[in-house]
DNA sequence: TATGAATGAGTCTTCATTCAT
DNA sequence: TATGAATGAAGACTCATTCAT
C-alpha cells in the first residue's frame, strides 16, 4: 500500500529484515550503549517482543547487525570485475570502490568504530567472518601477481597489508570527518573525499611501481 | 601517603585533575553512552556531587575530557625537534611519533571515535581547538618547504593533507585492531604496528620524492 | 508411535489431558506466579491458543490443575482396603499411605502450598470438593468405631481431626524438607520419612489407646 | 509527624528497616514470583533505587527477608523461660508458643512455604542459620533430660525430632487453613487452633510418658 | 567544601493473551 | 481444529541528577 514499513505484516522473514535494517541503522548512529531497543522497534514498525523473539536480547541483535554489515560489504566487493582491468586500473578501482562504500554506507564505518570501542568483544563471536573477507584478499592477490608478472609492480607486497593501506587512507577521513572539519578546518564532503581517493590511488601506485632506483629508501 | 587517589583532598585543583583523568579514561574505554558518572566518581576518589559542582553535567564533563585529550596530544607533538633533521628524517620521525602516540595513548583514538560517532556535536563547542592543532601544521609546512628547496620533495603538497595521510595510515590499524585481528587474521601488536609505521614512512617518502618521470601517473 | 507427547493429535480429549498434566506439573514446580503458559504449551506439545481455547485463561487452567490434584488423591485413597484390617493396623496403614502419597506425588503438597499462599482464592471456586474428600472421612470414622467397640481406642475422637493429625505429621517434613535440611541438619530422604511415618503411627496409636490411667492428662 | 512511614527520612538504618519489613510482608503474602518490587517500595515509603542500593536485586532482598523471618522466630523462642517450669509444663508451653507464633506471624509459615516451593535454593545461601535454631534444640534437650531424670518421660527421644513433631502439628492447620476450610469444612480460626494446640500437647505428652506397658507398640 | 541519601525517568526484558490464516 | 505471528502492559533494574546536612 505505501512504502513505509507496514505494521503487522504476518510475514516473518520480512519482519526480521525490517528489524535488522532498523537495528543496523540505530546501532550505527547511536553506538552500542546509546542504541535504544524501543527506537529500533518503532522504526521497524514492530512491537518490542518481536525483536526479542526473533533475535534474542540487545546484544544478540547487535551481533546480527554487525555481521550483516560485513555481509553487505562483501556483496559489493564481489561486484567489481577487476579481472578484466589492467593491474593499475584494478587498484585504482578498488580504492575508489572502498571510498565510495564508506561514503554511501556510513553505518559500516560506524559499526567498525563501535565494535572497536568495545574491544571487539562481539566480532570475536561471529562465525565465518574470515570467510566473508577472504575473497577480497584473493582478488587483491591476483591483481598483484599480474602486476608483478607484467613488471609494473614491485614484488613482495602482501595483499592483506595492501588492503589495509587502501582501507586506512579511505577510512580515516570518512570516519573522522566531524572532528577533522573542526580541528583542521578541512572542508570534507563527498567531492573532497573523491578527490582524496584519487590522490590515495596515486600514492599507492607510486609505491607499487617503486624500484630501488626511483624510490630508493636508504 | 599512598599512591591511590586520596579521598578528600582540600586541594581543589588536584581534585579537578583527578576527576578529569578519571573521566577521560571512562569516556575513552566506555564510550559516551556507556560511561558512568558513578564509576568516574569512584575512580577519582570523590563523591558525585563534587563532579557536578566542578564540571556541570555529564555532557560538560565529556566536553572537558575531549578537550583535554586534544591538549595532551599537542603537548607531545611540540616535543619533536624536526628543525634539526633532514626533511626526510623529519617526515619519518613524524610518522613514527604519530604511531607511537596512538599506541601509547589509546584514549585518544577512542575519544576521536566516540566523538565522530556522535557526529561531532561536542567538538564543535570547544573553543580554540584550531589553535591547538595549527602549530603541528606549521611544523609540517616548514619541513615540506625545506624539502622542496633541497629538491628532495615534489612541490605543491598541502601540509594538512600530508598530515591526514600520516594520521590515516597510523590511525586505522590502531583504532580497528580488534576487528582486523578477527576479520583478517592480522597479528596486530606493538611490534607489528611499528614495522607498519616504517612501511608507511617509505610509502609517503616515495610519494613526496615522486617526479613525473619516476612516478608519472597518467 | 512414541512415548513423547504427540505434537498435533486429532484427539481432543487426549490433547486436553496432556495440557492438564503439563499444567499440574508446571504450577506445582513453579508456583502460581512462576508458572509460564509457554512452558505448559511446550511440554504438552500444543500451541498456546489451544490452551486458551480448551481451558480459558491462566487462572482457569490453574483451577483445573488444582481440582485435578484433588481428584488424583482420592483415587489413591480409595484403594486401601482398611475394612479387613484390625483398627490398629488400619490406622498404621493410613499413616504410611499418607506419607507415601506425599512422597510419591510431590505436586500435591506443592499445590496445597501454592493455593494456601494465595489464601485459597481458587479452591473456593471448585465445586464438589467436599464430596471428593468425604469418603476418606467415612473410612476413618468406621475404623474409629470399630476400635472403640473393641475397647482398643478411647471414645470421642473426631475422625476429621484424626485425619488432620495424620496429615500434619506427614505433611510437614515432606513439604518443608528443603528448609529443614538446612536449618536443622536433618537428613531427610525417603528412608528417613518412612521411619518417621512409623514413629508417627506409634504416637497416634498411643494417643488413641489412651485412658485416664495410662495417659492421664490432668 | 505521623505514624505512617515517613518519606525521605535521611536515616539509612530506619530506611533499611522499613524496606525489610515491607519486603517480608510482600514476599509472604505474594510469594517469590508474585512479589512486586514496586509494591515493596511504595509500602516502605521509598523509591525503588533505594531498595537496589541497600539490598541488591530482588533475590537478595528475598534472602534478607527470609533470614529476618528466622531471626524473629528465635527472638520469641528465647523469651520462654522453660527452665523454671516442670518438664510437662515446659512442653505444653512450647507447643502453645509455637502455635501462637504461627498464628500471630503469618508471614513465617508463608515464607517457609514459599522457600520450599523454590526447593530451598535461597535458604542454603544464608549463613549461620544453624546457629539461629540450635538454642531451641538445646532448650528442648534440657527439658527432655529433666523429664527423663524425674521418671516422667521415656528415654531416647531425639530433641530435634520432638521439635519437628511439635512444629508439624502446629504448622499444618495454620498453613493450610484456606484449603482445609473448604475441603473438610473445618471452621479454622484462632480459637479452633488454640484448642488444637492443647490437644496436640496432650498427644505429645502421652507419647513422652509412654512405657511399654501403657502404650506398648507391637 | 564535601557527601550519604534519595529519586524521576527511563531501559531492557518478559508474559499472558489475541489475531489472522 | 490448529498455530505462527504479534502485542499491551507490566516487571526488574539503572542512571544522571539533586537534596539535606
Amino acid at each position: 500500500m505505501n512504502d513505509k514499513p507496514k505494521p503487522a505484516s504476518r510475514d516473518a522473514a520480512a519482519t526480521q529484515r525490517r528489524i535488522l535494517d532498523a537495528a543496523l541503522n540505530e546501532f550505527a548512529t547511536q553506538g552500542h550503549g546509546g542504541a535504544r531497543v524501543d527506537r529500533i522497534a518503532e522504526s521497524a514498525g514492530v512491537s518490542k517482543p518481536m525483536i526479542y523473539s526473533y533475535f534474542g536480547d540487545k546484544e544478540d541483535l547487535y551481533k546480527a547487525a554487525l555481521k550483516e554489515s560485513y555481509l553487505q560489504i562483501r556483496k559489493g566487493e564481489r561486484a567489481i570485475d577487476t579481472d578484466h582491468m589492467t593491474p593499475e586500473d584494478a587498484i585504482r578501482e578498488l580504492v575508489h570502490f572502498t571510498m565510495d562504500h564508506f561514503i554511501s554506507k556510513p553505518w559500516f564505518t560506524s559499526m567498525l568504530n563501535t565494535e572497536n570501542l568495545r574491544k571487539g568483544v562481539t566480532v570475536r563471536e561471529i562465525d565465518h567472518l574470515n570467510d566473508i573477507q577472504s575473497p577480497l584478499i584473493h582478488q587483491i592477490s591476483s591483481i598483484l601477481e599480474r602486476g608483478v608478472a607484467e613488471g609494473a609492480f614491485q614484488p613482495g607486497v602482501d595483499p592483506t597489508e595492501l588492503y589495509l593501506t587502501i582501507a586506512s587512507l579511505c577510512f580515516f577521513p570518512v570516519s573522522n570527518k566531524y572532528t577533522l572539519r573542526v580541528v583542521f578546518n578541512v572542508p570534507i564532503d563527498d567531492t573532497w573525499l573523491k578527490r582524496r581517493a584519487e590522490e590515495a590511488s596515486k600514492m599507492i601506485l607510486c609505491y607499487l611501481r617503486a624500484t630501488p632506483e626511483t624510490c630508493g629508501t636508504d
